[in-house]
DNA sequence: GCTTTCTTGCAAATCATTCGCAACTGGCTT
DNA sequence: AAGCCAGTTGCGAATGATTTGCAAGAAAGC
């Protein structure tokens, strides 16, 4: 795991903090870095290989989820297994922020980004009651817009 | 969607509703339901077979998918995806209290229920902030049993 | 530049879940 | 009690996202 970024992560910071890791740093990779640091959705692998066409054109399907295992064992970017859907992925430090989690509109597949420091709180409160502490969690909000209140 | 229960449900009452939404109680949804019902952990579809096989021996697995997903639809059970696992089901109203959440210890796989009000509240309350309004949720804690304080 | 080791592209394999279809059977009708 | 028939089942084959084996290719370090 990649200690965490005193600058923020720059193109320039991962790659030397990836090499550092023993990671070569393949054309692929970099697209692949590039097209992720870029995207503000929430793209999933078919979708990154598109992407990731623009810098290396031949880019194979395995090579970009070979990549994105890679990249989440690195604590680079992270996965999410939304509903129904394939996995998608974004970068760790998505929002400077860092973390937060989603609501996903179920008629258009919209997927929006909150966070709520109360919530996080609590479920560490929650854990902890029982005797445990949070290794990760997953919170995903299936909405619909509200009907306007009458 | 079977009407919520104004008796907790029974097999009996489970079953005279289904039959009022013209799904047939075959030997194979009968064995599944009283399995499901006695069930206080959250197995798989391999293993609600294996389980349904006391009362019906040659109980297919394609069936036991297809009476889930009826089930489901009608909102008899609950079909719970945790991370890097096949589906998991639990009746819907497991616990009397009704909905809750889960907690997965990563180590041991064991899964740990529980519910809090306010983060219910919260959700709620967030949904509500940004237009929204809540379909369902998922919401899973992968915890560890935390080192004694020292 | 040369070597070693990690990576890639391709095709084939996984694996949980779903489907097509012919045989079967609940539950209603006579 | 017997018959009917749409809903169900078991079987095997299909799916589809993701992973993997392998031979050829390319980062880094020397
Ligand atoms: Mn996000
Ligand atoms: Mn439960
Ligand atoms: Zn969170
Ligand atoms: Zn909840």
């Amino acid at each position: 795991m990649i200690d965490p970024p005193d600058q923020p992560h720059t193109l320039e910071t991962l790659t030397a903090a990836l090499r550092a890791a023993g990671i070569r740093v393949t054309r692929q990779r970099a697209a692949l870095l590039r097209v992720l640091a870029q995207a503000v959705d929430h793209p999933d692998a078919p979708e990154l290989q598109k992407r990731a066409e623009g810098d290396v054109p031949g880019i194979s399907l395995s090579t970009v989820y070979r990549t994105l295992a890679t990249l989440e064992a690195q604590g680079v970017v992270l996965r999410h297994q939304f509903d129904g859907t394939s996995a998608r992925f974004e970068p760790a430090q998505s929002t400077e922020s860092g973390h937060h989690d989603h609501m996903i509109d179920v008629d258009t597949s919209e997927v929006i980004e909150f966070c709520s420091d109360r919530i996080e709180q609590l479920q560490a409160e929650i854990a902890a009651e029982l005797g445990y502490e949070i290794v990760h969690h997953r919170f995903e909000l299936y909405v619909r817009k509200a009907r306007a209140r009458d």
